[in-house]
DNA sequence: GCCAACGTTGGC
DNA sequence: GCCAACGTTGGC
């Protein structure tokens, strides 16, 4: 099982549209490293909905459920995506300022490469994030 | 292969 | 709106 964080502009798209959908494929990654971590990832793995550019919080948890496949938005097939399923809201929304605060955070990905829109969390920043935004191990569980 | 110019992301 | 941090492109 591995850890996640995905990042969307909540005008782009949004955790209250994820709701809605609840399966949702992850589409228009252009970018290496993200397009790795998109490979990497396995049905049944965990990942955090973050509101980048407005909100810059933590919103949501998704589950994959469809490993990658070619993106059909990419006319040239060269891009891939995965299919994302709602699995909960996080009751506490985690700020990107409130990260910045606490020191055992300060390694993750979401600082050191902030440009980054798929990114590796590991189990321990993953508990200590579900910690602060008071996700119970039921929500997830389910 | 180097590097300048340019484009994009995302925080502030 | 600005800027830092990257990524990409194209001339040489």
């Amino acid at each position: 099982m591995n850890y996640w964080l995905v990042k969307s502009e909540p005008d782009a798209y949004s955790w209250q549209e994820q709701l809605k959908n609840n399966i949702e494929p992850w589409t228009g990654i252009r970018n290496h490293q993200a397009k790795k971590n998109l490979q990497s990832m396995k049905a049944g793995d965990l990942a955090f909905f973050y509101h980048s550019n407005v909100g810059k919080e933590i919103v949501g948890i998704v589950r994959i459920v469809k490993e990658f496949y070619p993106d059909p938005t990419d006319p040239d097939h060269k891009w891939c995506c995965v299919d994302v399923q709602t699995v909960c809201t996080v009751p506490v929304p985690v700020t990107l300022k409130q990260i910045k605060t606490i020191p055992e955070l300060q390694e993750i990905s979401l600082i050191k490469q902030s440009r980054l829109s798929v990114m590796s969390i590991t189990p321990e920043h993953w508990q200590l994030l579900c910690q602060l935004g008071q996700v119970s191990s039921q929500d997830i569980d389910k």
